[in-house]
DNA sequence: ATCGTTAATCGACTATTAACGATAAAGAGA
DNA sequence: TCTCTTTATCGTTAATAGTCGATTAACGAT
C-alpha cells in the first residue's frame, strides 16, 4: 500500500501544529493512553486536546478506541510506516 | 544539527497543502527551477504560486536565489535531510 | 436511579489561510 | 530611455483553524 500525495498533506498538515506533534510522540513513546494524560500533559483545556485529537484520527495517523467511558489513543503503525516510507523517498 | 519540535511542525504546516507537496516534490525531481514553470504547471495564479513558494521558504524546506528578474527555486537539501532523520526516529 | 468520571460536541470568538486580481519593483534588452 | 518579463506584495474575500467554556453523552460504581 502507498501513500498518495493527498494523503500526506492531511497528515502533513495534521501535524503542522506543534502541539500535535508532541502528542504524536508521546503516543509513539508510551504506546496507548487515554485524553485525559494528554490534558494533563498540555497547558490547553479539555476541549482542545479533545479537538486535536480528532484533527489527528482524521489525518489517519492516530486512532482511538472507545472503552467505556474513556477512549485510548495510538498512533496507527501501518499508517505511520506508508507516512515514513514516502518521506524516504524524496 | 537537530531539528526540534517547533522546527518540524513548521516544516508539517508548509508541507499541509496538497500543491505545497507537489511543489516540492516537484523541485526534487527537477532540482532547481524559476516559479513561472511551477506557474504553468498548476491550475492557480502566479500570486498564489508565488505565496506558496513564501510560505515554503518561510518553513525552510524550500530556497530561492534572485537572478536577475527571475528567482531560482530549490530545496534546501540540508534541511531535508534533517527532516527526513527526525521522521524516522518516529 | 443517581452520581461522578471521561470524552465529545456546540457555539462563540479571533486569527490565520487560500485564493484572486491589481499593482509595484527590478532587471534585461531594444 | 522605454518596454517586456518576471516575481513579490497589497488588498480583499471566503473559508478554515485554534481556543475556550458550557453542555451533552456514555459508562461505571454506589
Amino acid at each position: 500500500m502507498e501513500m498518495n500525495t493527498e494523503q500526506m498533506a492531511k497528515i502533513f498538515k495534521a501535524l503542522g501544529h506543534p502541539t500535535r506533534v508532541k502528542i504524536v510522540e508521546h503516543l509513539i513513546k508510551i504506546n496507548t493512553c487515554v485524553c485525559g494524560e494528554i490534558v494533563d500533559i498540555f497547558p490547553f483545556s479539555q476541549s482542545t486536546i479533545s479537538q486535536h485529537l480528532k484533527l489527528l484520527k482524521e489525518s489517519g495517523i492516530v486512532c482511538g478506541e472507545i472503552e467505556g467511558p474513556k477512549t485510548y489513543f495510538c498512533v496507527d503503525k501501518t499508517i505511520l510506516k506508508q507516512f515514513k516510507d514516502y518521506i524516504q523517498l524524496l
